[in-house]
DNA sequence: GATATATTTCGATAATTCTAAAAATATAGT
DNA sequence: ACTATATTTTTAGAATTATCGAAATATATC
């Protein structure tokens, strides 16, 4: 993974609301949340929510399948592991290290 | 982990600039390195740079050590391992999960 | 005390992001 | 076609963040 594409994901993670969206995806699990339950839940304007979730999208953390009138947000595990695995990537390749 | 300082974390690792410099500390490993050094491998002017890590340093994710006129940056690898457990926390506890 | 090196603070401008009301779109049922 | 529900797009003002030159500070050496 490229510097700046881990560091677009890492900003949509590193703001509050969108934080709380992901980590209740995360909770709920594989097969996601309509996006009114996350309003229930999170208790966000729907503009603002919407705004919120379509970042998330961008960058791959969540994907949506509609289902009629529902729109099902379902967390990408496999980016997020993918994230975490390269912020360790590389670790004391110039040193020794304790780790 | 508080949610709010998680997403402080992320934020501060979410700017190209900063996610540089921290996995340039990763890379350093255990001994830190200078910020001089760190600009000589950047090529960032010293007020830009002074601004991220000063940022880095809030969020607890660099350290600084001073050795007369050098201030070493050292990464807190432990701050790191703590975000990156948060994220995958409470994974599917509403749901049945694959992982 | 003068000079050199390392790094930060100040200050000003530019750019981006946040928020949410209002309007628009999409789908389904009557 | 009309109504209801679900969600997005548009829009605009407010707030935050980014950038970097210049000045300031800290430490060491001569």
């Amino acid at each position: 993974m490229e510097n700046d594409i881990a560091a677009k994901k890492l900003a949509e993670l590193g703001h509050i609301t969108r934080l709380l969206i992901f980590r209740y995806l995360v909770k709920v699990g594989d097969q996601g949340a309509p996006v009114g339950q996350i309003q229930d839940e999170l208790d966000v304007p729907g503009s603002t929510l919407s705004h919120h979730i379509s970042r998330l999208v961008s960058v791959g953390l969540i994907k949506q399948v509609r289902d009629s009138r529902i729109l099902y947000c379902i967390p990408q595990f496999d980016v997020l592991d993918e994230l975490v695995e390269f912020l360790k990537s590389e670790c004391c390749t110039e040193a020794k290290c304790k780790q």
